[in-house]
DNA sequence: TGTACATCAGTGAACGCGCGTTCACTGATGTAC
DNA sequence: TGTACATCAGTGAACGCGCGTTCACTGATGTAC
């Protein structure tokens, strides 16, 4: 029925598909269109709490009012975009988790797949690096919902992975936030990293989760300095 | 001579002292006022990148323009605030370090001096958790020099009392750098809690901080996983 | 000690700009007959 | 199938605002005599 095209923002409209070219007047805005051209403009030089309503519709083709038909303000659409970017992360971690449980570490699998994401330019993870510590009350606590997310499932990770291995684990909430904050800390450095460290960096960052691993084993062994 | 008020921004001129109450026009403007300015308006909730020139004059008391003899942009006000910030906080931490090597541990007297500092509401500990990520990439640049000024001391540290102690060390630099990202990254987020959940954010950072120096050990002595 | 004068720190007014938000509109979409 | 009509998504114009930056000024500070 529909043309279905539905991640881009030339959007394909429902029946007359901007009919004989009416000048000036976009045929249907959706959610989607707006969220691209926000996604667009965003970059790692550049961050979402700095994009103006009006920078955003000008790249939405739309007229500044229209913004407005589908968020109340750019708050709604900064917290629609952290949203996206917490699925969209988690999504992509979790494969190489799974990739992870049949082939080496956890810690080497995920570490790698998050670096690769960075490397990708992927503006949704930029997003989540950045803008954890600005904006307003909403925005933050966008961020940080998505990065409990994480924890969650890096927790029950890191206890299934105690009992396969028959390793102690202390405070597995701790060790996930510990792991989680450090991180997405690190990636957010790393975006302003010419390529050529990448390969460095990620294995500094692969060791620091691994001392934090390998430090919670230890304790929960021998809980002593 | 002059009356050695320095830090505070309704200063002391010179010689005449705000003669007659000529008004509307400010005897003398020094750099430390404008700065003294800039930090009464951040806070929490407030960055530093968000800022405006005119309102940084406003609270300063001086004509927007009159800025411009002190700092060639807001940018340049930003550096010399992450400046003074680190230099602060650095002389905050230092003193914990040396109480540290007499008395207990120098984890745990770092970890609560940082806490001491960060409940104490200080603006300049505030710049520095916040800031890193957004901003101009000199602002960027300001604040990592900051954050490395606290890694070398810290890998001296760590380097000290693992030979006093006689435990081993893997990667000093590393780790030292994976426990100042993780503090602050956590205490960026500590900053928007409860009063009253202080202690037992302060309890988790000590464990998390512990996690790695004891991990870093560990590894030291049995580099596997 | 007084006086004339150069310097330049601080100023008020004005500029053009992009912003968020409002308003009444218009014309495409979909429905009822 | 064709026509009349209600709805409402998208619009252009306009608003008032705070911004960064400029300009020519003025009057206090400090110096030379």
């Amino acid at each position: 029925m529909t043309t279905t095209i539905t991640d881009l923002s030339p959007q394909a409209a429902p029946l007359p598909a901007a009919p004989h070219g009416t000048p000036g007047r976009k045929a249907v805005i959706s959610r989607d269109d707006i969220i691209q051209a926000a996604l667009k403009l965003v970059g790692p030089h550049r961050s979402v709490s700095t994009l103006s309503l009006r920078e955003v519709a000008r790249e939405a083709g739309i007229a500044p009012n229209s913004f407005y038909r589908q968020f109340r303000d750019m708050d709604e659409l900064a917290v629609a975009l952290i949203d996206l970017a917490g699925r969209s992360l988690r999504g992509i971690i979790g494969e190489a988790r799974q990739r992870a449980t049949v082939d080496r570490s956890v810690v080497r699998g995920s570490v790698e797949a998050f670096m690769e994401q960075l490397r990708a330019d992927d503006k949704l993870l930029h997003i989540l690096l950045r803008e954890g510590t600005v904006g307003s009350p909403a925005f933050k606590a966008a961020v940080e919902r998505e990065l409990s997310f994480f924890e969650d499932e890096l927790r029950e990770d890191l206890i299934r992975l105690a009992e396969a291995n028959g390793t102690g684990l202390i405070e597995p909430a701790l060790t996930a936030k510990a792991i989680t904050r450090l991180v997405f800390a690190m990636g957010a450095t790393a975006m302003d990293l010419p390529p050529e460290q990448d390969a460095e960096f990620t294995r500094q960052l692969e060791v620091m989760v691994r001392m934090i691993v390998v430090g919670t084993q230890t304790l929960s062994e021998n809980p002593s300095a």
